[in-house]
DNA sequence: CTGAAAGCGCTAACAC
DNA sequence: GTGTTAGCGCTTTCAG
């Protein structure tokens, strides 16, 4: 049988609701009755219905990951394990739950984000894998919901985004790769849609700049993040010119840089040698493929931390801390 | 504001207990009568309060993913990532939620599953990464909580597993390297303490037996799981023995395959010429390693799946299936 | 077929 | 400091 507050407070011969407000902290609790009713709960094995607590504060602690684009049989992505690793890694240890709902456009459009936390008594969410255009962005703003995007800004009241300073660090890849490098370029760019893809094409044009890379020395080839589409534009792209114009790929994904690298060593070349490859986002995988390529580790166990830490932040204290970067790191090659 | 059952109820022109009945699908209502219950909740978008419904009901629906080993600063793995897809999967579309917890080997001696499952309001869990000898393997049986186990036998009224049927996927593995490659045989195996590795050794041994291998052509290399132990185990044998000895590497892992593969390359020899290699669980990272080697696709997400069809099975109708192995698939080499 | 009313376990006024 | 009491939104007897 469960153990209600109401054994608890007949037990420790006190009212319920002294017993809430001892277990609740309170401080207008006579400090001898707080310990009797402690040991007596602890004694009892009382364990709180989170669902009655729910009920009746109406305001609940229950928060939850809400990942778009996992309804697909594909395998679960990297990023978002990792992710999930780490919320789990904030909330280990603090009694607290974290719940997680796949939404598609399709349930964005049918159930507004504001019902959604209604319905399954959250107060506040964590959104992730959401693109550009996606109907709970542009809800958030007007919403009074604490929400935390982990990759994706958010705006509004009470949403925070932790991101990458994508800007910054395709910037110091880009860098990294016109040093290390040949001074022709060929960007390997993700979809526009996607909102990453911006700044780290704005963090290239600042390092092309800066390095007086002229346009003419710089081919863009539209890869949509798209591994296979990734592998036959470049193998077109070298099939046409071999080593006479672009040499040293910059990818805005290890994925694409990856296919870039099959590219290459399939139409016998060298990576290293006769051409230059960079990736960006720092997965496993890469520690697999040789030779070792340079990236961008994102670090994103943090970006799950941290989303969390400030969700909790937001929900606890109201204060909002707008955008935080988590830092980023320059993982080189050989 | 929340729109509650009154709400509707006061619109609808009923009372709530009908709209109640109208809305679980009772049929002791009046057909007229219920579609107008319908259009009016629908129309005021009358969300019902899970919180509410779990304290009346006593019974909670929610049911929950109880991960060990998430602990760790590692990457999460890809199988525990593909459970939980395959999880989703199920529950899309469904209204039901899924929560997340990480549970050490610390947190299942502090508090009992049956707590946990209280305090969080749980009516079924799915349980993964458990190892043998973890606390709530030996307390599913005493209980009466609906439990399934990924990869983990759970024995119990309520208790069913989702497995691969280890000793006949590595008898198969087994029989296909031995059918393709060479007669000297090398098992590199993993750690006793996981049940998967009890199984496949006796798939190994079926199918040896099967084969008339002799002992003498076998040598076993335990590298529990461990790809850098894998890695200086296998280069240690393959230094000393050269092509002289066993020549056919049979993994329990894709990663030690994989690791297997990295000896065998860097010692100047070639898979697939020289040794052949086997591997076990079909990650993707296999895609991306030269050359493709064959190994056991187990599914993964299909687990997932299906484990949270199981788990709402027990929950409903208190049927217990048992133990449910997840056909698994046998990739092909080059 | 429908409504009234009790109660699930907890919190938060409001008394004392 | 502590107890009394009124809900939170929902389900479920029990009457009618």
């Amino acid at each position: 049988m469960l153990i209600s507050i109401r054994d608890v407070a007949k037990e420790a011969g006190v009212s319920v609701s002294t017993v809430s407000r001892a277990l609740n902290g309170y401080d207008d609790v006579n400090e001898d009755t707080r310990k009797r009713i402690m040991d007596m709960a602890s004694k009892l094995g009382y364990r709180p219905s989170q669902s009655a607590r729910n009920l009746s504060l109406k305001k609940k602690e229950n928060v939850a990951i809400l990942i778009s684009g996992l309804g697909s049989n594909s395998p679960m992505d990297e990023f978002t394990g990792n992710v999930l690793k780490g919320l789990n890694s904030y909330i280990q240890g603090k009694d607290m739950m974290i719940a997680m709902y796949g939404i598609s456009s399709e349930i964005q459009r049918q159930l507004s984000l504001k019902d959604f936390c209604e319905q399954y008594s959250l107060s506040g969410v964590i959104l992730t894998g959401l693109k550009l255009g996606d109907k709970y962005i542009e809800e958030v703003k007007n919403n009074e919901i604490p929400c935390v995007g982990i990759d994706i800004r958010l705006e509004g009241n009470m949403a925070a985004s932790v991101l990458t300073d994508d800007v910054k660090a395709f910037k110091e890849i880009t860098l990294y790769a016109i040093e290390k490098g040949y001074k022709k370029l060929v960007l390997v760019k993700g979809k526009d849609e996607a909102e990453v893809t911006i700044d780290r094409y704005k963090g290239f044009k600042t390092a092309v700049k800066e390095k007086s890379i002229s346009k003419d020395n710089i081919d863009i080839l539209d890869c949509k993040y798209d591994e296979e589409l990734a592998y036959t534009t470049v193998r077109e792209y070298i099939g046409k010119y071999g080593k006479s114009r672009g040499r040293t790929f910059i990818c805005m994904s290890d994925l694409m840089a990856i296919a870039t690298v099959r590219c290459i060593e399939e139409l016998s070349y060298r990576v290293g040698e006769d051409f230059f490859v960079t990736g960006f986002d720092g997965i496993q995988l890469l520690n697999y493929i040789k030779p070792k390529i340079p990236t961008i580790d994102q670090n994103i166990i943090k970006k799950g931390y941290e989303g969390m830490r400030l969700l909790m932040d937001i929900i606890k204290n109201g204060k909002n801390p707008g955008t935080v970067y988590i830092e980023h790191s320059l993982i080189n090659g050989e």
